[in-house]
DNA sequence: CTGGATCCTTTAAGATACTG
DNA sequence: CAGTATCTTAAAGGATCCAG
């Protein structure tokens, strides 16, 4: 049964998730397999140390990602996603190429306005 | 071809329309069909009038949504989703739909902890 | 390398009263 | 009814320097 509540708790939830500027995109890597976080720093273009370890932890604690550290010299870190996280990859997939293509579709109708 | 530049349009277009506080809750009312200001303000619990307009324009700005005005008196104003917009959908749908079971797995093993 | 701490700027959002 | 205008607060984000 969903009830609003359920709908509410939902919406709040997938914005936690998705919300912000960079979550997406750090998803996105983290599909792709564990990384450290210098990694994650450089791919995750333009985001500062700061930025990235808050959402981290927003991430880590909302049970979408595992940290786990090493007791190398200097000390890494790797971050991956849990399983239950990686059940939403498909969508996010399938969410991303629905944007290229709506942009496309939008661009091309411009295109056409030009013809009129 | 989806080269790394379309992925980063995409992510800034899907947050244009899934971020903030209200949009997807307004776009989840409107995938049942058309409503009017009042309406939507009704149906959207807790959000001001400011607020709505404002991302009503937004979605309009981007393609998402139309606003259609009648010369009634008083005015009326509809507002519906683009036939593109409608696309996306089933998308959103899923999207809950895995908040909702992810929400409920965390529960789940939060009872087993108290089992051990 | 992996962060923590601090300060600062920019957006997002809320409340409320008001207009055509 | 469908918004505007104004004011205020809260949250997000950025820059930079520092420590284990």
């Amino acid at each position: 049964m969903d009830t609003c509540e359920n709908l509410m708790d939902a919406l709040k939830f997938t914005q936690q998730v998705l919300g912000g500027k960079w979550k997406i995109h750090i998803l996105n890597i983290l599909y792709c397999g564990k990384k450290r976080f210098k990694e994650l720093e450089r791919e995750v273009v333009g985001i500062s140390p700061k930025m990235l370890i808050k959402e981290l932890k927003d991430l880590e604690a909302l049970n979408i990602v595992n940290r786990q550290t090493f007791n190398t010299v200097p000390i890494t870190v790797e971050y991956s996603l849990t399983t239950d996280a990686m059940s939403l990859e498909p969508l996010l997939t399938e969410l991303l190429k629905w944007s290229v293509n709506f942009i496309k579709l939008q661009e091309d109708k411009e295109k056409e306005e030009v013809f009129k």
